[in-house]
DNA sequence: CGTTCATATGACTACTTGTTCATATGATAA
DNA sequence: TTATCATATGAACAAGTAGTCATATGAACG
């Protein structure tokens, strides 16, 4: 420590949540920190979507796509179902449109 | 278009925002994206902090912890204020704690 | 069966980015 | 002024990552 601010320091540490916890806070919006992932995110809020829509939607390659599924997919964000050879996508949980809302409003409400 | 959801695309289209604005989307989460600025971010939450304290808090280089200032500062996600030698930085916006707080509630609520 | 459609996957590459290290700035005190 | 404290900054390097390309899987149809 350098000039003082102990008092200060044990405050905040204890109110600090655990590593752990903060590396799943920002691993969770770093799904949200790629503007692909966001525009695909935002799609299926709108609607459920099979992969190609989402790709011609974005004007983006099947692959592309493919791959950006597979993570949010990994992280629980997204969920999908099968019809014969079609694969529909839908968010797997409301509160994506919850931060995505959020990270609106800080966008927008500029005075 | 490979098979047919014109009407879908279209709906869709029309709702989805603007490329730039979902971009600065991205761009406003990716800086949640990082466990040092959100770790940051969430000590300034609880209380104004001048560099070396929160570099001492985390366990990180002066270095590091003034980069990355700059790069919450520069999004006008935190302010600071001088006070002799040393510098204050506070958030600059209530939306970050709300930011937070929704990501906080999609890990905690968990069923 | 073989073919086609829809999607998934693996390897590779180009780009981005967080940290370190050394140094600079800027304020205070002697 | 010189020294010291607190912070900022620039260059460079390592690690991570989004997209591409080629190929694989898997379902439906003739």
């Amino acid at each position: 420590m350098i000039h003082n601010h102990l008092d200060l320091l044990n405050k905040v540490k204890t109110d600090l949540p655990a590593d752990e916890l903060l590396s799943d806070l920002s691993d969770l919006f770093k799904l949200f920190g790629d503007s692909t992932r966001v525009k695909i995110l935002f799609a299926l809020s709108e609607s459920e979507m099979c992969v190609c829509a989402i790709a011609e939607l974005l004007g983006m390659t099947q692959s592309a796509i493919s791959h950006q599924l597979r993570t949010l997919k990994d992280a629980n964000l997204v969920a999908s179902r099968r019809e014969g050879k079609t694969i529909y996508y839908h968010l797997s949980d409301d509160h994506v449109r919850a931060i995505i809302g959020q990270g609106f409003e800080h966008l927008t409400e500029k005075q």
